[in-house]
RNA sequence: GGGGGAAUUCCCGAGUGGCCAAAGGGGACAGACUGUAAAUCUGCUGGCAAUGCCUUCGGUGGUUCGAAUCCACCUUCCCCCA
């Protein structure tokens, strides 16, 4: 099976500039493509993770990546399907976040100095440095306001209000894949389905400028089967630093996938063979469990490594099945922590981080959603003794939170 | 440049002097039911040493016994005219 079947079959191709060029290119390694990444936080998450495999998919079968970083066009912010503005972030941020991500990024993918080896650029490198009078001569006139007005990602700003700052994302990034086609020979871009309308404005801007062509792929963003973007709890993004989110929560978050997006995320983000997937996809009601767990351990043993994944299968399977382990999440606790020799229960899933705060301890203990070594805990105050918490307990909030708590 | 409007708790959105920690909805969380899924029902949703106390309605100052609510200035956003 050739790269782009494979591809298509993942369900990952959203949009092709040119299906037969890109065919080409691709399946025969001769693509030297980027992927652009906005760095607002400090670590990736797992709303990246498309991108991420796709490169890495991309790099096996021989083409070359270009991890882009946006130090750049992060000053500017990207208003594609926003319906309010970024915050601006400081300059020392935006470096700060690039050094995160390229060492997560090493992680994930070949880099080096070889053919076949992936490379990272920072737009800061060239954006900061363009003239304002310059860069309008330059390229000013192969945009169009009008058909800007009409990209679908303005869409919604259209109705809000779009700043002209914003309006402008789509110039840098065109100018992007314009300065990288001519200095590094990069003749595509890859993206997020959202990228569609910037990514065009790149390749117009090339063929314009030098009467040349470049390409453009973006694969389906990773939704649910409610429509929703994948990746985030509660609002919160899950991350891919384990300090940020620990390997257990990592495979917890995948492990909970609803019946109906399991086989999606297998498809689009492992790199199980496809007849094995096909087979999963036959799996019906509690079979459908494995294809859970599967999809969970394949994806912490490509972000975390395979002994983290082996550590959070077993301690999930022992939490939510028969007997213990020593793999689940251990808080410990020293002296200073107690008064008068015990812990105050709420203090505990406070400081296990199984709670916010206190009230919220309080309020999950009076519905009965609190078990200390098995036992629903029903008293609001009570004290657990010092000698017991140095055996260690076990300590859970709600069905799928756990902590084992010990004192040193 | 001129005129008009808006900013409320995680989000949307009510509230125009005390009855406001602030309606309603969404989301999140917990319970029941389950398969660590979905759907459904119930509870809950600022913090704390908790029949009370403290902090919060864009920011700063003011009026008042008392301000999310009134006044002044500032910031940001939206709309109309140019």
């Amino acid at each position: 099976m050739t790269l782009y079947d494979e591809l298509v079959a993942r369900g990952l191709l959203a949009q092709v500039t040119d299906e037969d060029e890109v065919k080409d290119l691709i399946n025969n390694g001769k693509a030297t493509f980027y992927i652009g990444f906005d760095c607002t936080a400090d670590s990736l998450t797992a709303g990246h993770f498309v991108a991420l495999t796709l490169m890495k998919r991309m790099q096996m079968a021989g083409n070359k990546p270009i991890a882009l970083i946006g130090g750049g066009t992060t000053m500017i912010g990207d208003p594609s399907g926003r319906t309010d503005m970024r915050k601006m972030l400081t300059k020392e941020t935006i470096d700060y976040n690039a050094e995160c991500f390229k060492r997560q990024m090493a992680k994930f993918i070949d880099f080096g100095e070889g053919p076949g080896q992936a490379m990272m650029l920072n737009n800061a490198d060239w954006l900061l440095q363009l003239n304002y009078v310059d860069l309008l001569r330059e390229v000013g006139a192969c945009f169009s306001v009008n058909n800007m007005l009409r990209a679908e990602c303005y869409k919604q700003r259209m109705e809000k209000g779009l700043s002209f700052l914003e309006f402008n994302y789509m110039i840098m990034q065109s100018y992007d894949f314009y300065h990288m086609f001519q200095t590094v020979g990069c003749n595509m871009q890859l993206g997020g389905n959202d990228q569609w309308s910037n990514m065009l404005g790149g390749t117009e801007l090339i063929r314009r400028k030098l009467g040349k062509d470049a390409y453009a792929m973006t694969v389906s963003l990773l939704t649910d089967s409610q429509g929703k973007k994948m990746g985030k709890t509660a609002g919160n993004a899950v991350w891919l630093d384990p300090n940020k989110t620990s390997p257990y929560d990592f495979y917890q978050y995948w492990r909970n996938v609803g019946d109906e997006d399991v086989m999606k995320c297998i498809r689009m983000l492992t790199f199980l063979p496809m007849d094995q997937i096909e087979e999963m996809d036959t799996w019906r009601d509690q079979k459908i469990n494995q294809a859970k767990e599967i999809l969970a351990y394949e994806l912490t043993k490509l972000v975390h490594g395979e002994e983290e994944a082996d550590k959070a299968q077993t301690a999930a399977r022992a939490l939510f099945g028969a007997g213990t382990s020593e793999e689940m999440p251990v808080t410990e606790l020293s002296e200073a922590d107690l008064t008068d020799g015990a812990a105050d229960i709420k203090a505990l899933l406070v400081k296990a981080g199984l709670c916010k705060s206190n009230s919220e301890a309080r309020q999950n203990i009076a519905q009965g959603g609190v078990t200390l070594d098995g036992e629903k805990v029903t008293d609001l105050f009570l004290a657990v003794p010092g000698e017991k918490l140095r055996q260690g307990v076990l300590l859970r909030r709600g069905k799928k939170s756990y902590r084992k708590i010990i004192l040193k």
